[in-house]
DNA sequence: CGCCTCTTGATTGTCGACAATCGACATGGG
DNA sequence: CCCATGTCGATTGTCGACAATCAAGAGGCG
């Protein structure tokens, strides 16, 4: 594990101040979507979403050392601006800084990943209270899509795009809740476990089978029946606690590598 | 609202790094008690425990200005651990970084505060569940420490103590719940709006009626009866939630600062 | 050989100075 | 008077250099 190998960062990172960017995702209307925004991001948020997104993106990978001065290097800036982003991601739960001896990318134990998942069942299950309520033809709609594209993946067994479009759809149910605070908590959970999955979810017949407990939970939702939604819920979000039990250390693996 | 309010921070922070001080609270062995273990935070660090202390404890408001430069004269330090340790405070949600523009103590609308209040209780709720079966004699003993504690406080009329005991009540089964993603998570949320209270709930009988709730809710845990603690548990803590919806904008007041 | 002490090099932590940003205010024109 | 433009001052953002820390390795001793 050499420390060069963490200097596959694109150095495009340092862009002027004033350079023309796309809108960001947001709540612009669409008047000033027509005339594109200025993103006028300081030069550590620039650093810290380069490195959120490698390390999400597990292009650095768990146990690599990230140190100030070869990502300073490597990306063209100070140590300033590359040492705030380090510590936001320590924050979060992405990095470990060991003071005086540079960060390390956070790996996960089998135990970090059961402890995030109870917690997320308990997220879940209140953002499912929350959400029901709130719910409209086009949420549910939009839930449907992405089940349909989940059907997709298991059907090619794209494992780990899967994966991705699952998190979406428990996120979207997240965000439906209209609980800002716990959308923010849940979005930090998951950001330090998804990096990882259990093998055995990986099989065929599990992805189809999670197609179905998702379909199942939005019939529940569409029926407006919110402790059987619930219900269904939590049985879905235990089957990883539950794989993770008996399948022991070698059940959590890392997901492949995202290329840039 | 002048500057210099915020120069009230006592300017002993800046100490030598080889200073011996006191062993923080933690799981240290008896052993290493007796020879006091030499502290060594680096400056930021207790810049940050230091202005995590006074914006907690109300010395420091809601929508006070806190300026880099004002700080770091005021404690005689650069402005690097200043900054540094006000982007930790920003990412814990107590104060707002306005970039290039300074930060403010974070303010808590009524809105913040039912979201956290209702995410506390889902996590609360899962804290009950995985601490029920892990509980010993002695955890019992500290929780009925705590109530006796309260009745005193309510019978006394010491508002800001009792509702600090209280968090202490509720931290303390999240802390057995044994889950450490958890007890962060929950420390977290709590920490951004425990320096407010909702009015009527400090009235008497109102601290009166908290303290047999946290009584039930113990006889329940000892009974093993794991629904009707968690029942119990949701009721109590739904309890400012309704304060809040029925008492609007007025509900929601800044405790007590507390002397320094 | 094992243990202790000292040294060194790598890295972070902090400092002070210069660069960059932006809100508030002033000025000028219609 | 209102609006557009420019200026300025306050503050942060970033830079590069010096100070501080500590793990690893070297050397000495029993």
């Amino acid at each position: 594990m050499g420390r060069n190998a963490l200097i596959s960062i694109h150095p495009a990172i340092r862009r002027r101040p004033g350079d023309r960017e796309a809108t960001p995702t947001g709540l612009l209307n669409p008047k000033e979507r027509v005339t594109p925004r200025v993103e006028n991001l300081t030069l550590w948020q620039r650093v810290h979403g380069r490195l959120r997104e490698e390390i999400l993106a597990n292009r650095l990978r768990p146990g690599q050392e990230l140190t100030e001065q070869a990502l300073s290097a490597q990306l063209g800036v100070s140590r300033a601006p590359v040492r705030e982003a380090l510590g936001r991601l320590a924050q979060e739960g992405l990095v470990t800084i060991r003071p005086r001896r540079g960060a390390v990318v956070a790996e996960v134990t089998p135990e970090d990943f059961l402890e995030a998942y109870q917690t997320r069942e308990a997220l879940e299950a209140l953002a499912i209270r929350l959400a029901m309520p709130r719910l409209g033809a086009a949420d549910l709609a939009e839930l449907d899509r992405l089940i349909a594209e989940q059907a997709q993946l298991a059907e090619a067994h794209d494992v780990d795009a899967f994966f991705e479009s699952n998190g979406h759809f428990h996120e979207l149910i997240v965000r439906l809740s209209g609980n800002r605070t716990l959308l923010d908590i849940y979005q930090q959970l998951t950001a330090r476990v998804r990096r990882y999955r259990t093998k055995s979810l990986a099989l065929r017949g599990s992805l189809a089978r999670s197609v179905e407990e998702h379909r199942s939970l939005v019939r529940a939702i569409e029926r407006g029946d919110v402790d059987e939604a619930v219900r269904l819920l939590v049985e879905h979000i235990r089957v990883p606690q539950h794989r993770l039990d008996e399948g022991g250390e070698t059940e959590l693996v890392l997901k492949e590598a995202v290329p840039a």
